[in-house]
DNA sequence: TACTATTTAATTTTT
DNA sequence: TTAAATAGTA
């Protein structure tokens, strides 16, 4: 057997990794060390050299696109195309397992998968079914509670009420919740996950025949799974199966969802004896923004330590621009990408990166003066635009007709005489009698609603039957036309005012053309149209269509993961904004927005700017800002700053010798404020700034007192002092 | 039911 | 500022 193709161009770690023994490893790869390229040589070296059989191998990543890009790169690599491959993401995955056991998972056979828009409609209506006080309930908040507790592995009858109401009243959401999605055959993206574990776990032949079946199990981005998406791998691996775990601990950026780096560390002890390697050499950067990342994530504890190192160049300095405020940033900021692109080079090599999607108006803007085509990165995908929820609400309920959630969506879309009121009358009955809306309909048409009502009901009723009726035996894109027909919803749409109506219209003649080029597996049971249904759920489809022109890329830091790019500008690099005004409290969500700023300056290939503006407008309001703490992080002899700034010194590094004992306010000296800064209040006590805005004599400060809790004063009457 | 006024809150996102 | 959700009105 020749080895070369899967071995050469590799380095020592990256072979040491690929060519691991059958033992459970984790590869510690930093950015840019080619960690995709190891898995793919890894599943390449199983499969060829130690002649596992495609069918042992299950491949798990977080988001389509990587499954795909896996699954294309391995078969580029063997050179045959690999079915039977297992390659998806949880989410992919866990599906496919509860389609061939949705007996044991105790789903009707044709469930159907909600996403978080289905799920927060679903919970608001929930709550004006139960008789509880909707001003205290967020539905949002509770969808957050739900998702978590999930994310967790936890029923709701595992959950501890810790005897506090607020919490018994959230668990008994999540219980009601459930009762819903059951009765209606619905599986929100959480439930997919749990579901897929406790399948396997209740079930020791399932668990066993899985368990015999893959023998390796390679997870991709490991510092991303959550509780449930672990507990799955350890179950499915059991004392046999050999993980092969890849991730950076350095780039661990989506706790907030529930991603708990400690899987990283409890690998480890859950898989004595696990063959740690790590990928330091990076291929992407200049050494000095290595130099530079190293030096800002340094400042996190509880890493497991590495070092990025290129036998590249050193390169230019990273530049470091103060703008006045967020206009000037952006003027900045399209300057040198005049001169990039007068250079020769392509708008797409360049890209501009802001932590909250709301920076990206002014510097739109500025793009759309300067002419320079770009590209947002983010905002609503192609199944997820309104008009085509709606039409595959109709889809869905010619497969189920207890769907509620496609149910409410669409009884009164196009509007058919069917209010508020008559909806509401078949929430209670259905509620009443634990039965789906279509039930309840169906039972109140015929006895309790007045004749105009009831016909209205039964109207849509037999629409429904109609469009299943009509559609048997179509092909799956005849079926979907067939149903956008029949509902009416393009003349529904007609009546839009503006382009708005229009664009709507074509993409339902879009979504005909994409049950057209759809191509289902043979291999599933269920029908293509479930199938189809599905695929929308699970694969929202692109963010932006047009990519074709060659335009700057804007995006958000954390879509920014995974990708590079020559020429890097992070705006917005201000205390308060980036790190996060909501992050700065705790260590642990500081230190996830500074792997933020690593991930951030690791994108950079070439060339990184860092702006940051000393005020900036937002939520309408002038405020003031101070440097973020990462720039300060930066050793100095990597950075070249374009406009050294006036007002403050660089903060933070060795605290600035503040005068003890300061009186600040009054003319127009602001300097000295920053935010965590200590203060002294003669009435209110000691307290810490969280918050500045406004300017001169309107200048005011938000402070966090010990004793007093969180006020507003203004500066100039306050008298407060520096502590 | 549709349109308009008022209130409220305001990270990050994939499945 | 602005977008979205809610309340009120024609």
């Amino acid at each position: 057997m020749d080895v070369t193709p899967i071995l050469e161009n590799l380095n020592d770690a990256q072979r040491q990794a690929v060519t691991a023994p059958s033992e459970p490893a984790l590869i510690i790869a930093g950015a840019g060390s080619g960690k995709t390229r190891v898995l793919v040589h890894r599943a390449a070296w199983l499969i060829d050299v130690e002649g596992v059989s495609p069918q042992s191998l299950l491949a798990v990543t977080f988001t389509n696109k990587a499954a795909a890009q896996m699954r294309s790169r391995i078969e580029t690599l063997l050179n045959v195309p690999v079915q039977h491959l297992w390659i998806g993401t949880f989410h992919g995955l866990a599906h496919r397992m509860l389609r061939r056991h949705w007996r044991e998972a105790g789903l009707p056979q044709n469930f159907q998968i909600i996403d978080s828009d289905d799920q927060l409609r679903l919970i608001k209506r929930l709550l004006k079914g139960l008789e509880v006080d909707d001003s205290r309930w967020v539905p949002k908040e509770i969808q957050w509670f739900i998702n978590g507790q999930k994310d967790e592995g936890l029923r709701p009858k595992h959950i501890d009420d810790e005897n506090e109401p607020d919490r018994r009243q959230l668990i008994s959401f999540y219980q009601s919740y459930e009762e819903i999605c059951q009765r209606g055959g619905l599986v929100d993206f959480a439930e997919l996950l749990l579901r897929a574990h406790e399948v396997l776990r209740d079930n020791t032949e399932l668990l066993e025949h899985y368990r015999r079946r893959f023998q390796h199990l390679l997870v991709d981005e490991f510092q991303d799974t959550n509780a449930i998406q672990y507990a799955w791998l350890r179950l499915l691996a059991g004392d046999k199966g050999v993980p092969f775990v890849v991730g950076d601990d350095d780039q661990s950026i989506y706790r907030w969802r529930g991603a708990r780096v400690e899987h990283i560390h409890r690998f480890q002890k859950d898989f004595p004896g696990t063959h740690v390697v790590k990928l330091e050499q990076n291929y992407r950067s200049t050494q000095t923004i290595l130099n530079a990342a190293n030096a800002v994530i340094s400042n996190n504890g509880s890493r497991m330590g590495k070092n990025l190192w290129t036998d590249g160049t050193e390169g230019e300095a990273i530049k470091i621009y103060s703008a006045y405020n967020e206009r000037d940033e952006a003027d900045f900021v399209i300057g040198r990408l005049r001169d990039w692109i007068a250079q020769g080079h392509a708008r797409a090599d360049a890209a501009i990166l802001y932590r909250s999607n709301a920076q990206s108006r002014v510097l739109e803007e500025g793009l759309i003066n300067a002419r320079i085509p770009y590209r947002v990165y983010g905002g609503l995908r192609f199944f997820e635009r309104a008009e085509i929820k709606d039409a595959l609400a109709y889809l869905r309920l010619t497969s189920n007709r207890d769907d509620d959630s496609s149910f409410e969506r669409i009884v009164n879309k196009p509007t058919r005489g069917i209010g508020a009121r008559t909806v509401e009358m078949m929430r209670s009955y259905a509620r009443a009698n634990a039965c789906s809306m279509w039930r309840a309909a169906g039972a109140i048409a015929s006895d309790d609603l007045n004749g105009r009502a009831a016909n209205a009901v039964n109207t849509f009723m037999s629409l429904v039957e109609r469009m299943a009726r009509e559609t048997v035996g179509l092909e799956l894109h005849d079926k979907v036309d067939h149903v956008i027909h029949l509902s009416t919803l393009v003349d529904f749409f007609k009546k839009d005012k503006g382009e708005k109506g229009e664009t709507r219209i074509e993409n339902l003649a879009e979504l005909v053309s994409a049950a057209k080029s759809f191509e289902p597996d043979p291999a599933e049971e269920m029908s293509p149209l479930d199938e189809f249904l599905s695929h929308a759920a699970l694969e929202a489809g692109e963010g932006q269509a047009d990519a074709w022109e060659d335009c700057v890329q804007l995006m958000t830091m954390h879509s920014a993961k995974g990708l590079e790019f020559p020429l890097v500008f992070m705006c917005g690099l201000e205390d308060g904004l980036f790190p996060h005004q909501r992050s700065v409290a705790d260590v642990n969500g500081l230190e996830e927005e500074r792997r933020l700023c690593y991930v951030g300056i690791t994108r950079a290939m070439q060339t990184l700017y860092i702006t940051h503006a000393e005020q900036r407008r937002l939520h309408g309001m002038d405020n003031f800002s101070q440097p973020s703490r990462f720039i300060a992080e930066i050793p100095n002899e990597h950075v070249e700053e374009i406009r050294p700034r006036v007002q403050v010194a660089r903060p933070m590094r060795s605290a600035p010798p503040v005068q003890r004992r300061t009186a600040i306010g009054g003319a127009g000296s602001e300097i000295g404020i920053r935010l965590g800064q200590r203060v002294h209040h003669k009435k209110f006590g000691d307290g810490v700034i969280l918050n500045c805005e406004g300017q001169g004599a309107h200048a005011r400060v938000e402070v966090n007192f010990e004793s007093a809790g969180t006020k507003w004063l203004v500066l100039s009457y306050a008298n407060l002092d520096l502590m």
